[in-house]
DNA sequence: CGGATTCATCATACGCACATGATGAAATCG
DNA sequence: CGATTTCATCATGTGCGTATGATGAATCCG
């Protein structure tokens, strides 16, 4: 997993942590995303396009439109803005031994052991929120109208 | 990283698995591997040559010639396997917030959080052998010639 | 209504991971 | 040496992630 984190999913959560910043506030266009990430903007729009249709995200047209997250981003982990890509399960992995399929009831001599990798691997991204990966939570506590 | 290791890696580790069952005993050739694991003879060939020239393997050629670890499998962790392929470091990743370089010196706010996480989750691949992934651990202690 | 703004989507293209088949090069053995 | 075995490498092809540009559809506002 060299860069952790695909080049779409990690628009995903940068633009997450945008919105977060701006949660409560107004909404975003991807223009504005667009050029404050650094990335293509017709590209993003696909991307933000797909956390909408995920229920991550919320948009709105027309002028003054743009997008927000659709939940607060204290109860927003960052697994739930890169499950939205790719399978977040590795589809019932090959054993790691042998050529067969690997699965709970007959695994191989390594499964528990390589279960336990890739739970230990998800499970930052699963206790880690938006919110705190935003840096100023600007009254974090103040406006709880979710 | 929603699959946790890309395809190539995934072979690489199995591999090594495989290799370190047979660690001292006897060289396996790429077709037995091959084999064994279900993987592309010709891909797979390529895959171990890239471990041969990064000394995670050795390899020799002709009857008998084959594939064997370069060093005891207790002294090779899954990520020393797996950082052949693909960057070890996200290339000092951009700013989770902004479109700029975002390192040790200059952090976005989020940086020391992302951090974590990708350490995190890289932490059980580096602290994981090869040996342990390996079930049988024949005689784990009665062959130390490295 | 009609124009402006913005999201949604389509058609196309490029690069790289993944894969296949053929060929080259080294080691062993008769 | 010459045949066999096996690794090393090359040429080529396919599919998907990534990206670009153009077009469609919804919303606002005058």
């Amino acid at each position: 997993m060299p860069s952790i984190l695909p080049r779409t999913a990690e628009y995903a959560v940068r633009a997450s942590v945008l919105l977060a910043r701006h949660y409560g506030e107004r909404l975003v266009s991807a223009d504005e995303i667009a050029s404050v990430l650094g990335a293509p903007r017709n590209y993003l729009s696909k991307t933000l396009n797909a956390l909408v249709r995920s229920g991550v995200l919320t948009s709105m047209r027309g002028p003054h439109g743009g997008f927000a997250l659709a939940k607060p981003p204290e109860q927003l982990s960052v697994a739930d803005v890169i499950d939205v890509f790719g399978d977040a399960e590795p589809k019932a992995a090959r054993c790691v031994l042998e050529d067969r399929a690997c699965d709970a009831l007959f695994p191989c001599a390594a499964h528990r052991r390589w279960s336990t990798i890739t739970r230990l691997a998800r499970e930052p991204l699963v206790a880690t929120t938006i919110a705190e990966l935003c840096g100023n939570h600007r009254s974090t506590n103040a406006l709880n109208h979710g």
